[in-house]
DNA sequence: CATCCACAGGAAGATCTGGTAG
DNA sequence: CTACCAGATCTTCCTGTGGATG
């Protein structure tokens, strides 16, 4: 018996496609960033205060998504540590830890306390990240990765308690590296954060399309077997992600489930049709798990969305409302106000499932113009995810 | 050239959920 | 049990506005 299940687990380790699939992973660190070493070093110098043992400047670093930021980042950190035990970072990535409690919560984790998920004020977190910071006595790095994704929602209260944390330490042992992706978050900020932020700044620009295929011929060498992957896939996913603003996290990812594709369709080669479908694919799983965490009546609205761009391209928040409001009498469900719905559809917006824009028609008002920006398959996959209300719902409406 | 539509979108706060502490 | 906390969602009330139209 026993047999049949070792053989099913070797065919599972023994994959005739990848050597080591962590290393495509967008996580993954490598030790070698091509095109970044300038980066590197700038980051390096400016940190080098650490290894005598001060404190450096805080630091600001910008650059679109996939640009490396991150990567070189904890790569010049560990590097760091290494170096010298008297250096501890904690890295904070702020778009999963997005509220002021949270953040504070996986600081202590990274001090080996337990936090609650909730509960507690926030204020005692605070005061107890500070007491143990102080009776540890250890230069300290903080990294804030997508640092602008809590300032929409939360302010820049944390941020601004964070860059006065030294003073109510009483000795400099904290250190904070930023880092955004959104170039105009900075206008956002408080002058007093501001200039404390970015005492020192480090740009990343995107990646060329030739670059990205250095990049991604670097990783694939030790990430797939011989002869798995050609150049012409490698230039293609290169390709795809220089059109999206050089982001290389686009192309490993497109190189990766193209892979992943190939490996299921039990072919020795990635070809250039798997990274097509990889394409569609992330698209299709981005869409879904956006609309599959929407609020109930963002579902809502969202099928009201789909049922009038069934019969005209571009609708209004009006229209849309007055869509969204028969299908909640339809259900016996109370609606949300028109201004929610305009949030709403804002939302929708900036996560890219429609789009938006805000446009005057002179004597008839000044509205938004919605058109969708994602396949309806997509968004009725992800509407039916765990939700059965919604399902029978759909199931209804599109059963004529 | 002023008017006025159909909303945009800011501010403040209410309500509810899921939690802690004593 | 009561008192309180953070956060998400939603309401109430509000002022603001681009540009076709009369």
């Amino acid at each position: 018996m026993s047999e049949i299940i070792d053989e099913v687990l070797k065919d599972i380790n023994e994959s005739k496609i990848f050597r080591n699939r962590e290393i495509l992973r967008p996580d993954y660190i490598p030790e070698e960033l091509p095109h970044r070493h300038e980066q590197i070093r700038s980051l390096t110098r400016i940190l080098s205060p650490l290894i005598k043992g001060s404190r450096p400047s805080n630091v600001f670093i910008y650059g679109l998504t996939g640009t490396g930021k991150t990567a070189v980042t904890k790569f010049v950190l560990n590097s760091l540590v290494k170096k010298s035990n008297g250096i501890q970072f904690f890295y904070i990535n702020v778009r999963h830890e997005d509220t002021p409690y949270r953040v504070l919560a996986s600081l202590l984790e990274y001090l080996g306390i337990r936090v609650p998920r909730t509960g507690l004020p926030t204020s005692d977190l605070y005061r107890q990240f500070t007491s143990i910071l102080k009776a540890k006595n250890k230069m300290t790095l903080v990294v804030f990765d997508e640092i602008d994704s809590m300032l929409k929602n939360h302010g820049d209260d944390l941020l601004y308690k964070m860059t006065r944390i030294n003073e109510y330490l009483g000795s400099s042992l904290v250190s904070i590296i930023g880092i955004t992706n959104d170039v105009k978050f900075v206008e956002m900020l408080d002058a007093r954060v501001k200039s404390s932020l970015g005492e020192e700044e480090l740009i990343f620009p995107p990646y060329n399309a030739e670059q990205l295929k250095d990049i991604l011929k670097s990783r694939s060498e030790r990430a797939f077997l011989e002869g798995v992957v050609n150049d012409e896939v490698i230039s293609l996913c290169a390709a795809f992600a220089a059109r999206e603003h050089g982001d290389a996290r686009r192309a490993l990812d497109l190189l990766r489930v193209a892979a992943e594709i190939a490996e299921r369709l039990g072919e020795t080669k990635v070809k250039e049709q798997h990274v097509y479908e990889a394409r569609r694919e992330l698209e299709k799983d981005r869409v879904a798990e956006v609309v599959a965490t929407l609020p109930f009546h963002g579902k809502m609205v969202m099928i009201a969305i789909i049922l009038l761009s069934k019969k005209q391209k571009s609708l209004t928040t009006g229209e849309v409302y007055d869509v969204y409001k028969s299908l909640c009498k339809r259900m016996k469900l109370e609606s949300v106000t028109l201004r929610r719905v305009s949030d709403i559809i804002s939302e929708l917006d900036m996560v890219g499932v429609i789009s938006a824009k805000v446009v005057s028609k002179g004597r008839y008002g000044k509205t938004k113009e919605i058109v969708l920006a994602s396949s309806i398959e997509s968004i009725i996959y992800g509407l039916k995810k765990e939700d059965s209300e919604i399902n029978e719902l759909i199931q209804e409406i599109l059963g004529d």
